[in-house]
DNA sequence: TAGTGGTCTAGACCACCTG
DNA sequence: AGGTGGTCTAGACCACTAG
């Protein structure tokens, strides 16, 4: 049972994603749309700052709510954070066709830099996988991920080649995953990244790397996204004051 | 006169910048905090919210507040947003010598796609800036930039190579700059832009573009940052739900 | 059980924009 | 002047964590 304040955000970006409320178009006053979903201001108003934070609706004191044009879109998109919860790869593009091919898991100790972000003792084991994910057959990226095996004990291979681990992980912990501190660098693709993807060494990369963790706190998963920068963009929608 | 929240969050942030809270020491509670401001607690959450965003707390349901370690700081960091204003380049790195070299400045008639960006006809004349941007007298990015001239007339030069374009505008129009839409992508430099940075064509960049807007809701400046990519890293910081 | 953050109400006043 | 979003109060109840 979510927030009812997360309820609205969503049915409004439902009315908005299915044209219901047009681009440049101006939304119903916070007055008017708290009375139609029967809350108080303040509660519409944390639903509507969300919607500002997604890149959906602009607010502007004095005058109102608009719809924001989207991004023209023709490269895949990589999620910034702002959706209901932190999603994993398989969860972001379930339009197109998003398959994985699993290529190492093993446990192992991880190194004092690995321990270090998932807070744990580097006497304790996690688990290392590799992945490449393709979207409609194509290889876009390649994932390293070092799960605390104390959080997760086991992952069966099933997960890791189709399904989705975070949603495998929210199950078996019980917990909904909550925070995410990711880095965005830019490099260029060694030889053994660029032959797992099948493509040219020096190709260029955006390379995303953070920790998960539950919402109780505990990190349980640090990973490393090597992504084909001719493939994906980030964006990145936020207002400052 | 800022909000209080916004007051009490950069009272609270100095105290944790400063070790007067202590990184993974838990900070006093919600009701204790209100009480020392004299606010109530919906209040103070909204500095703690804000805190939590721009990831110098973490907020643990029935455990309490804690401040984060801070992310391990060998590159330049591209502020993702979470500042009190859109920051720009040179309000960013005010702890290192930063500096900027004109390379163009003129009035011309933007492209429609620039145009578009900046929600004004093309028949309409922008400011074109292209600068190279050093730290420590080392250039790390070209910025090119489009300002529509009906919102600032004229820039002067001494702003463009010394002071904050941001704090220039914010100044002659009197108005707030409070969004920010962009998207960070990663390429390679071409030969044209691995000149100006005197460096080898090829290496890594990371673009970012987008349009800022006044808190009316005017765009004003579209912009597109090459940044050198074996020089910087965006820190994304966020809580997702 | 006691303390924590998470959500929500029913008001109020302010600042900004438009006619 | 009337409508809009921005801020703030003084409560209340819930869900989670710990001892």
């Amino acid at each position: 049972m979510a927030a009812r304040y997360i309820e609205i955000k969503n049915s409004i970006r439902d009315d908005i994603l299915s044209n219901r409320y047009r681009v440049d178009e101006k939304i119903p006053s916070e007055r008017e749309l708290s009375q139609l979903y029967g809350v108080t201001r303040v509660t519409l108003q944390k639903s509507m700052h969300l919607l500002e934070q997604e890149g959906l609706i602009e607010r502007i004191h004095g005058k109102g709510m608009f719809v924001t044009r989207p991004l023209a879109n023709d490269l895949y998109e990589l999620n910034n954070g702002t959706g209901d919860s932190v999603l994993g790869f398989s969860r972001e593009f379930s339009q197109v066709k998003v398959s994985s091919r699993l290529i190492r898991h093993q446990l192992l100790l991880p190194g004092p830099a690995i321990a270090r972000q998932l807070e744990m003792q580097a006497e304790r084991e996690v688990h290392f996988i590799r992945r490449v994910r393709l979207i409609d057959n194509t290889p876009v990226l390649v994932e390293d991920s070092w799960i605390n095996a104390a959080v997760v004990a086991t992952i069966p291979d099933e997960v890791l080649n189709g399904g989705s681990l975070y949603e495998y992980i929210e199950t078996c912990t019980g917990k909904k995953i909550k925070f995410y501190n990711s880095v965005i660098e830019g490099d260029l693709f060694s030889r053994e990244m660029a032959n797992l993807l099948d493509i040219a060494p020096g190709m260029p990369m955006l390379k995303v790397s953070g920790v998960t963790k539950l919402e109780d706190g505990t990190a349980f998963n640090y990973s490393i996204g090597y992504n084909r920068a001719d493939k994906f963009k980030i964006k990145n929608s936020w207002v400052g004051k």
